[in-house]
DNA sequence: AAAAAAC
């Protein structure tokens, strides 16, 4: 497909004046199919993979459509997870800034209902949702469906999973049969298709390839990993690659758990995201990552649709999921937009064949990596706090710790050995002595303090604590916690390599103390 | 198998 300018297809003057103020000029191929579609009234069915504009293609025409006179839901969007929702809203929000009297609505679980009771009586026009808190709503009587003009389905295949059909039914007959209806789905099992025949009528298809373009610009790898030593190879890739902003998925909740605090006492700006949290923490530490106020975020499968974060640099798979969807899913939250992304992967032997999976779906071979030793990551890392010093130097940023620099230099100590025992201390984050401050901590008093390259800034290392590195007792057979694989057992890791087995880094007792004899009274 | 989703 040519590519077509968005003043091409038919937008009134204040949505093309939002589209442009939003940085878009050339509408993708999925919204220079569907937006003409919707707009001239006809149902859609759409199978995209990923984001790349999936959003806008819906929410453009929904805007559109949108009597503003009218103080009464007229168009629906149903979304699979909550942050879906709210995301979507935001789009809506973005689209209708210069069109007068359109006001959106996001209506979600786990949130408060005095806001949705509020933006529905103010007469709230788009409204975007999940379907538990939609039927609830229905239920109540607080919404009603009669002046909707159009509903649409986004991530269909993933909402048929989490068992919605039922509610989906139930909410599609409640709204007028002469509505407008849209599916975008990203397979097209036959659950999908029933649906779309039953409530759609004559629609138009929307096919994005999905093979070529599923991971457009996506650098993709995987390192094999050695039963319980995932989070070791997780730390020490970070460290080797100097990755600065990304996602880490994890299968489980648990996992995430884990992952997080090893993070955080790693001392990275490191967050959670998943099922079990409260839906303000899951917002408040959403809107951390978007701010960048967070290097990474640890999440379950819950962000691995549709999440749209600008300018995320990588995704981490610290496992691999079993739905080989879900990778494409995953790793299509980096290289959006058109641009470069990488996606990282551990496999354990056993995860060997849903890689297999992986590879038979994408096409794309996903390639080996060895895993950095201990000395090249270390080196790794040295070149990046050089590089940093350089850019930090240069940009005069530095002066704060001027009086620091003296008090080293007084004592006649060479300004080489200097520097040396900085990085030193800089490369040995555990060392000063940083603990961790549990995972889900709101974090944004500190969050300046990152800086943008180089390691992290330990979190009370300017404390005067003393190193702290050489009083660490190792165990070799300490518990494993239970985010780490099951049954592992402590053996070398990364397929041989000759380094000491992560499982006994104190790091890990941390998840589960041990009963170690007290001191002193409780 | 796990995750998600109303109270």
């Amino acid at each position: 497909m040519q590519s077509v300018s968005f003043s091409d297809l038919g937008l009134s003057p204040e949505l093309l004046k939002a589209v442009k103020e939003m940085g878009f000029e050339e509408a993708s191929p999925i919204q220079a199919s569907t937006i003409p579609a919707l707009l001239s009234g006809k149902d859609v069915a759409g199978l995209s993979r990923t984001g790349s504009g999936k959003t806008a293609a819906f929410a453009i025409p929904a805007v559109e459509c949108v009597d503003a006179s009218l103080g009464a839901p007229q168009v629906l969007i149903l979304c699979p997870t909550r942050e879906l929702a709210v995301q979507v809203a935001g789009e809506v929000a973005k689209l209708s800034a210069f069109k007068r009297g359109v006001k959106e609505l996001a209506i979600y679980g786990g949130a408060s209902y005095g806001a949705q009771f509020r933006g529905l009586e103010n007469g709230a026009q788009v409204i975007a949702g999940t379907p538990g808190r939609i039927m609830d709503h229905l239920d109540r009587g607080s919404l009603r469906l009669d002046a909707i003009k159009m509903v649409i389905l986004d991530e269909a295949d993933r909402m048929l999973d989490m068992g919605f059909r039922d509610d989906i039914a139930t909410i599609l007959q409640q709204a007028p049969p002469a509505r407008q209806t849209a599916f975008f789905s990203a397979t097209m099992p036959s659950a999908v298709e029933q649906l779309i025949k039953r409530y759609t009528s004559n629609p138009m298809w929307v096919r994005l390839e999905t093979r070529a373009e599923a991971a457009p610009d996506i650098d993709q790898c995987y390192f094999e990993v050695g039963h319980g030593s995932r989070i070791g190879a997780l730390c020490r890739v970070l460290e080797a690659t100097n990755l600065r902003f990304g996602i880490i998925f994890c299968s489980t909740k648990n996992a995430v758990d884990g992952v997080t605090e090893h993070l955080v006492a790693e001392g990275y700006q490191a967050d959670r995201l998943h099922g079990d949290m409260s839906q303000a923490m899951r917002e408040r530490v959403m809107r951390r990552f978007r701010d960048r106020k967070l290097e990474f975020l640890v999440a379950t499968d819950v962000a691995a649709r549709g999440i749209d974060v600008d300018d995320i640099e990588v995704v981490l798979n610290y496992d691999l999921p079993r739905d080989p969807e879900d990778y494409v899913h995953r790793i299509g939250r980096t290289g959006r937009a058109g641009r470069s992304g990488r996606a990282i992967s551990f496999a354990t032997p056993r995860e060997m064949f849903a890689l297999e999976r992986i590879f038979r779906l994408t096409r794309i071979k996903i390639r080996r990596e060895r895993m950095p030793t201990p000395a090249e990551a270390a080196q790794k890392r040295i070149e990046v706090l050089v590089e940093t010093a350089r850019a930090l130097i240069a940009t005069g940023t530095v002066s704060k710790a001027h009086f620091g620099a003296k008090a080293l230099l007084s004592d006649g100590t060479e300004p080489e050995v200097v520097i040396e025992a900085l990085l030193h201390l800089l490369t040995h984050r555990k060392a000063t002595g940083a603990k961790s401050s549990g995972a889900n901590q709101d974090n944004d008093s500190r969050a300046d303090v990152v800086p943008s390259g180089g390691p992290r800034a330990p979190k009370h290392g300017d404390s005067g604590e003393k190193p702290r590195r050489e009083a660490r007792s190792y165990r070799s057979d300490g518990p494993r916690p239970e985010w780490q694989d099951r049954g592992a057992r402590p053996q070398r890791e990364y397929g041989g390599n000759r380094e000491r087995p992560v499982a006994n880094k104190p790091a890990f007792k941390t998840e589960r103390p041990t009963r170690a004899p007290q001191r002193g009274p409780r």
